[in-house]
RNA sequence: GGAGAGGUGACUGAGUGGUCGAAGGUGCGCGACUGGAAAUCGCGUGUACGUGAUGAGCGUACCGAGGGUUCGAAUCCCUCCCUCUCCGCCA
């Protein structure tokens, strides 16, 4: 969410954000709901001065035993005027913060403008895309070949678009949340949190989810609970409305957690293996940080996405998203594709973003500074470090040997009890 | 799920209809005292919104959340949420 005194300052800016991003949002409906409710509040806030300090007329006129009906009738005749005035002003509070929900963040001024991802600039690569063989083969051959991979069952549990791990197949998925997460808490400093999975429709609106993408999430019906699609909700949802130390920060957590996104809107998209998948592991790293250092925290962030991939010796790139492919929430990202050579494509494993105050001022997160100032909101960030199954498959096509083996990382080796290869 | 107790400011803890944004204490900040410190004393110490010049000031709201009663609610009533204790169930 915006500040609505930004918004009012500064609307063209406001609407750029909204056509740059490919956004509907009614800002001009937004802009006079906020002025009529000003009126009001000015209107409002005189008659309850008047009923306040009447209130207090009445009780020392009580006190000396004087008649005070005459003022009181009077009084009765404001509190009804001030309880129209608390119902109108509650109506139109209601409509402003659900349209301000719908209004975008702003796009970092270094964010290319552009329609969609066609338009996302590259900018660095890292590793040579190689062909590991003659006529390298897709994760789901070598899976079920190598009976580390079951995805019939998947199906037959939960229908299509479902994972099923088998043997050194699921090693190697927990091998792998093993090295990310050690990595992230004994390098790159992060702490490691284990949230809980489902979260709450404030949780959800606040990291910005919801009211947009309601249909994308698993929802459950009786206890208006939502599967989460990204571990960055409750993570983020850690210090909501808490006004946090400025000494801490900045503060950096890291976690594992299953994702559970039902892609609508998405059928017919990569329906083959593990590339969209209804329920994935995730390794997700979240920032609460001084707005200062929130950029530079933004490049830290992404490079220790990158090592993971590095440690891994999967060839990657790195994309700037523009405005037309940048989420809802946030200010600038990167993307991170990992190369597949069986499927022969980059698959995105990361998304770095900075969410500036966006998430903050929904979620009320905010810190002290140390110098002892007014209370601000923090800026977030997150970034997956890594997404498994798409990393998976780029571990296994890429290390695969022509004779149908996979070869295991010499840094997973130590995560899959010394393994070096999966025959 | 059943029974009971409770949710007040950074913390602790008063407050059962008006003088309460809220006593007292702790903590924190500034000052005095001191060679320096401790102790002691004095002053100060929430957030949001509106108004105003994004100042000073002024106003309004906030005592778990939302409704209600009343001229007036932290205080009374209703609903919900959360915490604790006991019982039941359960990995």
């Amino acid at each position: 969410m915006l500040d609505l005194k930004h918004i009012r300052n500064d609307p063209d800016a406001v609407r750029k954000a909204i056509a740059d991003k490919g956004e509907k949002a009614d800002l001009e409906r937004l802009l006079s709901l906020d002025e009529e409710l000003r009126a009001l509040i000015v209107e409002a806030d005189e008659l309850k001065q008047d009923r306040n300090v009447s209130s207090e007329r009445i009780a020392e006129m009580k006190k000396k035993g004087e008649d005070a009906s005459e003022l009181i009738s009077q009084m009765r005749d404001v509190s009804a005027r001030i309880k129209a005035f608390d119902e109108r002003m509650a109506g139109l509070r209601d409509e402003i913060e659900a349209l301000a929900l719908t209004v975008p963040n702003i796009p970092h001024p270094s964010v290319p403008v552009g329609k969609d991802e066609d338009d996302n600039v590259l900018v660095r690569e890292w590793g040579e895309p190689e062909e590991p063989c003659a006529s390298p083969r897709p994760h789901w051959e070598i899976g079920e070949e190598l009976g580390i991979l079951n995805l019939p069952a998947a199906t037959k549990i939960a229908g299509s678009g479902f994972i099923c791990f088998v043997g050194l197949g699921a090693l190697l998925e927990r091998a792998l949340i093993r090295f990310m997460l050690d990595v992230h808490t004994k390098e790159h400093g992060y702490t490691e949190v284990s949230t809980p999975f489902l979260s709450n429709r404030d949780a959800m609106t606040g990291t910005g989810q919801l009211p947009k993408l309601e249909e994308d999430m698993y929802r459950t019906s009786d206890d208006d609970l939502f599967l989460i699609p990204t571990a960055e909700v409750p993570i983020t949802n850690i210090h909501r409305e808490e006004i946090l130390d400025g000494g801490r920060l900045p503060v950096r957590y890291v976690g594992y957690s299953p994702c559970f996104r039902r892609e609508a809107g998405s059928y017919g998209k990569d329906t083959r293996g593990l590339i969209r998948v209804h329920q994935f592991d995730k390794v997700e790293m979240v920032k609460f940080v001084e707005p200062e250092t929130s950029y530079d925290e933004l490049e830290s962030l992404t490079a220790n996405a990158e090592d993971i991939l590095q440690r891994l010796g999967i060839p990657y790139r790195v994309k700037t998203l523009c405005t037309g492919d940048l989420s809802f929430a946030a200010a600038k990202c990167y993307d991170i594709d990992a190369w597949a050579p069986g499927v022969g494509a980059w698959l995105e494993v990361s998304s770095c973003s900075n969410f500036e105050d966006f998430q903050a001022r929904r979620s009320g997160i905010r810190y002290r500074p140390e110098d002892g100032g007014k209370p601000g909101f923090v800026h977030t960030l997150n970034g997956s470090g890594l997404a498994l199954p798409r990393t998976l498959i780029a571990v296994v096509e890429n290390y695969q040997t022509p004779d149908g083996r996979v070869r295991i990382p010499e840094a997973l080796r130590p995560y899959m009890d010394g393994l070096a290869e999966i025959a």
